[in-house]
DNA sequence: TCCTTAGTTCAAATATTATTGAACTATTGA
DNA sequence: TCAATAGTTCAATAATATTTGAACTAAGGA
């Protein structure tokens, strides 16, 4: 099963705006950018809301064209499409990233889950 | 009569994506983009959409923090919150700019607005 | 003063989005 | 094979946003 992402140039600019223009969306790709390089799953998500809502969520950041949710067994893996927006629309990323990190949603969740590592590390 | 706006620490990043999310504010940006310099006021906004319907984006942009309206006589004059949106969210502006300058819609627009001009003056 | 221009506000109608729960698929491990 | 895990899909609901027209304000000019 794979699912479907459009390529670069069908990326369009009003609709990744208003796609970002969402609380929960900018919180998932705040926590996707600090987490970067990090194979990231939904489950990890769970904390910005439901299963199917997250679902509904991470589809739409994907048919946006801002992320790329690969299925590797039962689970996906979700990657930020950073080259493809960079190219599309240079600095927007960035920009939205820089400040999308320091929404307190994402601080909140991103120490909580540092904190069970840490715990389960011993 | 002095219309609200907020100051620039209170501009919120999901609040100034999710304005932007949308064709009609997005053409205004650029548009504004395009005539930076020049006053520009809502009736020549009018071409996106109805008077009412301008007045009501209009009034998003500006909560939004993301253009300034000042009342002269009984026009209003629209500039863009460049220093401030610059300051709170580094070249987040300047990237959305860049592509919505190219949208049909602002190209079309500036284009007949060009003519007009020129035809006005001989 | 009266009319026009520029724009706002309100309420109603529409349209779009987000959220929820139940039922589902597909993969993995015991 | 059976059960559990990871996630999707669907339909219904709730919440927001957009659009429209009618009525309004406020300033300027004749």
């Amino acid at each position: 099963m794979t699912l479907p992402h459009p390529t670069a140039d069908q990326i369009s600019l009003p609709n990744v705006l208003a796609v970002l223009g969402d609380q929960t969306r900018l919180a998932i790709i705040g926590y996707l950018a600090l987490r970067e390089g990090q194979p990231t799953m939904c489950m990890q998500f769970t904390d910005f809301g439901s299963k199917t809502n997250i679902s509904y969520h991470l589809a739409k950041l994907r048919e946006a064209g801002i992320t790329r949710t690969e299925a590797v067994g039962t689970m996906r893996l979700i990657t930020l499409r950073r080259d493809d927006l960079n190219a599309r629309f240079p600095g927007l990323l960035d920009s939205i990233i820089t400040a999308a990190v320091d929404l307190p949603m994402v601080q909140k969740i991103a120490e909580a889950q540092d904190e069970m590592l840490a715990v389960e590390q011993g």
